[in-house]
DNA sequence: CGCGGTGTTGAGACCTGTCAAGACGTGTGG
DNA sequence: CCACACGTCTTGACAGGTCTCAACACCGCG
């Protein structure tokens, strides 16, 4: 099996692909690494050589604040491009970080030119990926925004499990979320002693259990209506021909 | 003087264009419209069959909430795309309406296809110009997360500030902000009568002053001081030779 | 066996929201 | 030209959600 598989069925989920095309995505891949849990991978500023695609593990794009606080503004599970963007921005405005330990796959800048210049309907999948990234991120602004802390969480979980379905790390209605209460608050802009006691309430109300960073959700409707969760914005659907 | 001249200003700030180029980017426009205060030009859904490039006033993303609230996710002003990212999505997760009578261009999206076929390094700057988008989300995220209300605002102001300049619209120290507090409010995801007392802060700190919709900074290191404002987010640089 | 990271609980403070009322200003119709 | 209506801005009192600070429990690991 490929060695980026999980980074392929994303893929064909917007885009059919031929055995040429899949080939050229494989044709990418430089090298692969390890890292360790926070292992800082990409600092904000430094130019860049490489994009980073996740191979197994759990990445965040991460900006400090003044008080030494850190706020996670995207999370990255397997077959995620987590800096494709930085192919187009040349430096990131944020860091990439491990949450745990992760497998990270290379992808030179210049093979990434030559992808696109050779093969439009990629370029094209590429550019919507960056643009599916952006989606997500206009999401997590309402949530910031306008969901309370409940909601804020319970929308969270429900991303997930739609995003690590594609990536098959779902087992029936439960999945491994190996981030700490800590890390989650930092996910959702709240304090951890906060988070702690809306993931009672989640649990008491019956919609979900957490326990040993696995996180099974017991009703998904129940959780879907208090996240005012609608997955329209993960453009899970074939967009290019 | 070419009718896009403010949206080439905006391109050339990340790439040298050549004459051919820059005709390309003219051919993109296939007719011009006005629309009005309030107008609903994109709905979310829609399947799109082009972008709008704003040639002068103010459009904004938004999204509305159950209770009828409608948050505004990102702004745009004179020589922004508004919905570029409509062309890979085929529709949009928000909508887009106009916050003042606005002039607009319309890009077939068979005409951006032709363009990003043909011109290799317009595919790379428009693909730039929705990673560009993205990162300002990403700061709107981040302030929405963990910046107080003072501080939201004055971030605002800032980067208004910025992408203001590149499109001609500032003059001195001042320019015209015709957002109502209420659509302010709707900006930074607070209340209309707490964004009140907010300005009131920074009126009285000497920071700013916003009388007849029009916005005027007084310390511009004072008012970054307190945003914590770093225009790097905004990539105003030649990113692509 | 002890230690550090993580999770949990309580009490009180603070920031922002809610509700309500009035002031201001501008455009419109009589 | 005035009267009125409507949107916007402003102010006050109070409520509520989230934060802060502090202490303790739990647990895996060295």
């Amino acid at each position: 099996m490929s060695l980026i598989e999980t980074h392929l069925r994303k893929a064909r989920i917007r885009a059919a692909l031929s055995a040429k095309e899949e080939a050229a995505i494989e044709n990418l891949i430089s090298e692969t690494r390890q890292v360790r849990t926070n292992a800082t991978i990409v600092r904000h500023g430094e130019i860049l050589k490489h994009s980073i695609l996740l191979l197994d593990g759990w990445l965040a794009r991460t900006r400090d604040t003044s008080k030494g606080e850190r706020q996670i503004l995207e999370l990255h599970v397997a077959g995620d491009f987590a800096d494709l963007h930085g192919f187009t921005l040349k430096y990131l405005d944020h860091d990439l970080v491990a949450l745990t330990p992760s497998r990270i796959a290379l992808a030179p800048h210049e093979s990434v030119h030559r992808l696109v210049e050779q093969h439009p309907r990629l370029a094209r999948l590429y550019w919507l990926m960056t643009n599916i990234d952006a989606a997500i991120q206009r999401e997590w602004t309402f949530s910031m925004a306008r969901r309370s802390a409940t909601a804020r969480l319970a929308h969270l979980f429900c991303e997930l499990f739609e995003r690590l379905q594609i990536a098959d790390r779902v087992q029936g209605d439960s999945y491994d979320l190996p981030l700490t209460q800590g890390e989650l608050s930092e996910c959702v802009g709240l304090t951890p002693v906060h988070v702690n006691r809306t993931l009672q309430s989640l649990r008491s109300s019956g919609l979900i259990t957490l326990e040993a960073r696995r996180l099974t959700i017991l009703d998904h409707g129940g959780l879907r209506a208090i996240a005012e969760f609608d997955p329209e914005y993960l453009y899970m659907k074939r967009l290019i021909d």
